[in-house]
DNA sequence: GACCGACATGACAATCGTTGTCAACTGGGT
DNA sequence: ACCCAGTTGACAACGATTGTCATGTCGGTC
């Protein structure tokens, strides 16, 4: 995994201290979370940021592919994933996230779009349920 | 599939002439479409009927599994799918959406969560990519 | 066919996540 | 230290969706 400052200088960001607060309060953190809470949490936690920072900050990193983006009944939650390709597997609970990889989705994906003539753009395969710690 | 009046008996709901009217708009549409869009069309066809009432209408059919639901950027989309489980492949351009099975995908689903001791509550896999019309 | 109560409608207001604005601030190169 | 393009954040604005509630209608009953 990238480090929070090479994954800000390769997405074409300064190093401000907001970014890195709200990339270090992501680093190795299990769960997805939404721009408000991470913001919340943050200014609990002392850390001056405004909500703004944290919305831009959260959506250029998702650009850049350092974030995976969920979506939590309409509102939008992210975590750091690994940069290669992979799925996941989300508690509904807890929003802790797994990354999974599937071979077999892969093939799966360009038969079924060889088999109906689309040209694949990107696709997605996440699975929800409720991790041990939350059963 | 299900008829218009069977679907809207099923759950629940009066047959009422909005109802109807979404449903049979919504009848053997390829493509999955806004509350907002379909509002419009609606207007736009001499079909009276009130923006809530469409956006009560999708939201309750979807709720009873007559409808699928997509994100599309932020914005809800719906379409009359079958009723039995399946995966999608979506149109970028044209938002066409195509019905997929996938027994493979299926087993991935209960191997990684199994072996990551989750329970399975449910699961998507979507593709996404540009139809062969719109090639 | 008229009647009636529960359900449904729709114009409008309100909510809420997210994005736009812009004056003040700051990282990092010279 | 200097400079300025990039960044911040309080605030306003936006847009999709939902709540409100007076009015209208479905569908079973008489
Ligand atoms: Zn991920
Ligand atoms: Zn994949
Ligand atoms: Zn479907
Ligand atoms: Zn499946």
């Amino acid at each position: 995994m990238t480090t929070t400052d090479e994954a800000l200088r390769t997405a074409g960001l300064r190093a401000t201290r907001q970014r890195l607060s709200v990339l270090e309060s992501l680093r190795e953190r299990p769960d997805a979370v939404t721009a408000q809470d991470l913001h919340a949490e943050l200014r609990g936690a002392g850390e001056p940021i405004g909500l703004t920072t944290v919305y831009r900050t959260l959506t250029a990193l998702a650009g850049a592919g350092f974030l995976d983006t969920f979506d939590r009944d309409g509102e939008q939650a992210f975590r750091r994933c690994g940069e290669v390709h992979h799925h996941h597997l989300v508690c509904e609970t807890c929003n802790r996230v797994e990354e999974l990889s599937g071979d077999d989705v892969e093939r799966w994906v360009s038969q079924a779009a060889t088999r109906h003539g689309f040209e694949v753009t990107g696709h997605r395969a996440d699975i929800f349920g409720i991790c041990a710690a939350c059963r």
